[in-house]
DNA sequence: ATTCTGCATGGATTG
DNA sequence: AATCCATGCAGAATC
């Protein structure tokens, strides 16, 4: 039974002290007792319409914008706890963000996104009836089971066919699955059906049935577990309402509770679940579990929930998300909310960061069971680095953590610490520390069979926690799931071959005594949208592989990944996100000079090049013909209307650019009006495109087969810094950092000389610094490299159509391509080795085709073809890779490229 | 040559 | 500014 605490007759709200007639009045928030705040009608009414603190609280602290849409937030006030949520990237989001953001991912996916508070109530019934049968499998059960711990309970409702599977799953392989015991229970079990019961109370009044993290305080128990666990189902009593409005698709859809529990007995547990299941539709014989209380004073008054509850730390249970798309997308929600849970009882406790905090989804939570023996009591949890899930074997522990919940060492050496795993596995682990810096660090040695046992990796998280009242310490972990945070674990479980899904299963259903938040932001952030606009009207998804992430990702993956928090500037702010699903050619291939910059000419053994003060930008994928006058175009598609356009070929564009932007073509400037091409040429064009793309991206990729060895961010940091001639520029001492001695004050590396960011001093063209000789010897081995590979090619060369590309005629073109502030630049650095630069594109044409994007790539490829059955007779041409053509424009993507080279 | 071990370094975070 | 902690580093130990 809820209790609203009056406040001696008082609406709660001070600015309001009205006198509440007996009874008259309106429940409000949650309090920390657990029972509610009394609100006269008008306050009542304003905390129902969510603008309690707008309209009482707006003069005080505490507002912040959500981080989505900006609506003011009042946070750290107990009213609008429920409203929002912490961002574990920092910030706060209203719930409205979080559902838009969450709903989509609900279903089929693993939503272990970091949310931490609750959900509007609200839009629960309307998603409720959408929902679907559960489809937790047999085979799903019994795959978690094989990893469970020693005990588990599991709980499915008799009514569907879903159910009897899993209890067949239960009474068959999942008995036999595990060294411990397991009990199939039927009941309705639901905490889905509490939710239920939450919306169906006929209640328009939210219900603040998670609190923020902030508002754990210190208290073992949350009050959001007291909204959501299973005892407080229990407390229930209002069944008959829940059963008239949700009888249906209650009924109907089945759900199974998977509880696990570590503890020795599960007797107690079983009564207490027989209890509360048998009150599925009966009035719960325990009191209200919307108490928040002390933890210790809840053991003290309520031992049974307390229990219950506590040990709901315990465990985890497989992830609905992944295998339950049936749960109704609210219960869903609320069931994957991480909340950072205070941890236990430890010395200095207080003082841990919540980044330690053990959190644990709701989800779990409602799965979770008591032990009438033992109880588990979350102490902190860590996202392991690449250096905790090295083979070193050190898990470096947070120090606060270790000295509050760890035993007190005054010796480096330590002292041998024996943790059972969550498998009831013993291990023993030497708990030590070192000095450093005044203070110590502590680790935990010797954990590489754990870690291995459990193949946990990089970005996998670890928690710990002490089973009581033996004291006894519990290591259980958490797999990374799809997130930025855990990029590169995931990158890294991806390319093991560990499918996502799968990989989320088996986190999810291994015996987790505690969560983590896991993502922030998706990899798969948004895609840049001219990738998108291009890639999808072309048809050629694959060309940036959308769909295939570990193909690509496995190149982005880093040997020595770190996950920790040095690895947050890896993290891609979604404002700026950028799909990193194209290769370092597609990503050269979209850089453009700095709009606003104008080069200034740097000159290194008597080659031009640009030097821009600006970083390059992403500008908007093209395609150049050329007609048979010789005249090149340009073609940009709309990222309106998607159809193509014909521009000037020494145009830039930016990213986003529709036809209103055509100020070259008035006739179409308009995306009402059609296209200039026929559809079939397009789509050839696009085709021939995409063909020589692959053929190009694959010729480099032979080329250099050691590009493909250093994988992944390094390879494209390395090229973007030295080029693709990588090998050959990079010194032997910095191929790997590890074989770097130490920097030091003096050092002259080419690492050490470099001037932070781009800033300080520009290196004259004199300079002798390594920088610059690396640059000078880059071009030299290029130059090089190209004329062995023209005497090599020679006989391609004699088959070539070079009828029209003469150096001359690269003059021509650059002469055609006026207008451009790149044309300066480009008539003076169309010079010798720009030259030899088309002569040899002009070597790898094989035809009729010259698509490019961006003509005068140091390395491109021009291919000069002719479109034969063209109806505009239209030649054109492309660079394999970067596109070559109008000089102008080719500078341009080169221009970024070359220019930071140039920098030094 | 490789791995282990203890410490140092410096970026990130916190106060 | 202080502190934390991920990881680099180098000498020692081991293979």
């Amino acid at each position: 039974m809820e209790e609203i605490d009056s406040g001696g007759n008082k609406c709660m709200n001070v600015v309001c002290g009205l006198q509440l007639p007996d009874g008259q009045w309106n429940k409000g928030w949650m309090l920390r007792s657990g029972s509610f705040a009394a609100l006269c009608n008008s306050c009542g009414m304003a905390y129902d319409k969510m603008v309690f603190c707008d309209i009482y609280h707006s003069l005080e602290t505490g507002w912040r914008e959500c981080h989505s849409c900006s609506k003011r937030l009042h946070c750290g006030c107990i009213v609008s706890k429920s409203s929002m949520e912490l961002l574990d990237s920092g910030g706060v989001q209203c719930t409205n963000c979080v559902n838009f953001k969450q709903t989509p991912k609900l279903h089929g996916q693993c939503l272990q996104s970091s949310i931490h508070t609750a959900l509007p109530v609200p839009n629960h019934q309307q998603i409720m009836h959408t929902s679907e049968p559960s489809p937790i499998s047999a085979d799903f059960l019994q795959q978690w089971v094989s990893t469970s711990p020693t005990k588990v309970v599991i709980s499915v409702p008799l009514e569907s066919n879903a159910s009897l599977r899993q209890r067949d799953s239960c009474d068959g392989n999942m008995y036999n699955g595990t060294n411990g015991k397991i009990k199939c229970v039927s009941r309705n079990t639901e905490v889905n059906r509490q939710s239920r019961s939450n919306n169906s109370h006929g209640h328009t009044k939210r219900e603040p049935s998670m609190p923020s993290v902030g508002d754990c305080g210190t208290l073992g128990i949350s009050s959001t577990n007291q909204a959501l666990n299973v005892p407080s189902d229990i407390s229930r009593i209002d069944e008959t309402k829940y059963d008239s409005t949700d009888n249906v698709t209650s009924e109907a859809q089945p759900h199974a509770s998977l509880v696990m529990t570590l503890g020795t007995s599960i007797q107690h547990n079983h009564q207490s679940m027989d209890s509360f299941c048998n009150s599925g539709n009966s009035n719960n014989p325990l009191p209200a579990s919307n108490t928040v209380v002390d933890e210790r004073e809840h053991n003290n008054l309520l031992p049974t929930i307390s229990q219950i509850q506590r040990s709901r730390h315990l465990i985890s249970k497989p992830s609905k998300t992944c295998h339950s798309p049936s749960l109704d997308t609210s219960n869903d929600m609320l069931s994957h909310m991480r909340v950072a849970r205070p941890p236990g009882d430890g010395r200095g406790r207080s003082q841990l960061l919540p980044r330690y905090w053990p959190r644990i989804t709701d989800e779990e939570l409602q799965q979770m069971t008591g032990d009438s023996n033992s109880t588990i009591v979350p102490l902190f949890e860590k996202i392991l680095s690449a250096s905790d899930a090295g083979r070193i074997g050190r898990l470096v522990l947070p120090k606060a953590c270790a000295e509050a919940y760890f035993p007190p060492i005054s010796h480096p050496e330590g002292v041998p610490l024996k943790i059972q795993d969550v498998k009831g596995n013993n291990w023993v682990f030497q708990f030590r520390f070192w000095p450093n810096n005044n203070s110590r660090m502590y680790v935990l040695e010797g954990v590489t069979p754990w870690i291995q046992s459990w193949q946990l990796q990089a970005g996998d998280t670890v928690t710990f926690s002490r089973m009581e009242p033996m004291g006894k310490l519990i290591m259980g972990f958490r797999k990374a799931t799809s997130s930025v945070q855990m990029q590169d674990s995931q990158i890294s479980a991806m390319t093991n071959g560990t499918d996502f899904n799968e990989n989320c299963v088996n986190t999810e259903n291994l015996p987790i005594i505690s969560g983590y938040p896991g993502p922030h932001q998706s990899l798969k952030v948004s895609i840049a949208s001219q990738l998108c606009n291009f890639s999808e009207a072309d048809g050629d998804k694959s060309s940036y592989k959308v769909n295939k992430r570990a193909s690509s990702i496995e190149q982005l993956q880093k040997k020595g990944s770190h996950i920790g928090s040095k690895s947050k500037r890896l993290h891609i702010d979604h404002g700026d996100a950028l799909e990193l699903k194209l290769t370092w050619e597609e990503a050269q291939d979209l850089l453009r000079p700095p709009l606003s910059e104008k080069p200034s000419i740097v000159v290194i053994e008597n080659h031009e090049f640009e030097e821009y003060e600006e970083p390059p930008v992403l500008g908007k994928r093209t395609i150049f013909t050329s007609q048979t006058s010789g005249v090149y175009d340009q073609w940009a598609q709309c990222d309106s209307c998607y159809k193509w356009r014909r521009l000037p070929a020494d145009v830039l564009l930016a990213s986003k650019w529709t036809c209103a932007e055509n100020l070259w073509d008035s006739q179409r400037s308009s995306c009402d009006i059609s296209s200039e091409m026929k559809k079939k040429d397009i789509q050839n064009l696009l085709q021939m495109n995409k063909d020589l793309r692959k053929r190009n991206i694959g010729a480099k990729l032979k080329v250099s087969t050691e590009e493909e060895a250093s994988s992944g961010l390094d390879a494209l940091a390395s090229i973007a810094t030295f080029g693709d001639d990588t090998t050959i520029l990079l010194p032997p001492s910095t191929a790997k950092t590890t074989k770097h001695p130490r920097h030091r004050a003096g050092c002259s590396c080419i690492v050490c000389i470099q001037p932070p960011s781009g800033k300080g001093p520009k290196h004259k063209s004199t300079c002798t610094c390594n920088v610059c000789t690396s640059v000078k010897r880059r071009f030299n081995t290029l130059m090089l490299r190209k004329k062995k590979r023209q005497s090599g090619e020679h006989d391609e060369e004699q088959s070539l159509k070079i009828l029209s590309w003469t150096p001359s005629s690269s003059e021509d073109l650059s002469k055609n391509a006026s207008g451009s502030s790149l044309d300066t630049h480009l008539s003076k650095s169309v010079s010798e080795f720009s030259r030899a630069v088309i002569l040899e594109n002009f070597d790898k044409s094989n035809g009729h085709l010259n698509l490019n994007s961006h003509p005068m790539q140091v390395e491109g490829n021009i291919v000069h073809s002719k479109m034969v059955d063209h109806s505009q007779q239209m030649k054109f041409t492309e660079d394999s890779v970067d596109g070559q053509k109008n000089p102008d424009q080719s500078t341009s993507p080169d221009v970024g490229y070359i220019g930071s080279e140039k920098r030094h």
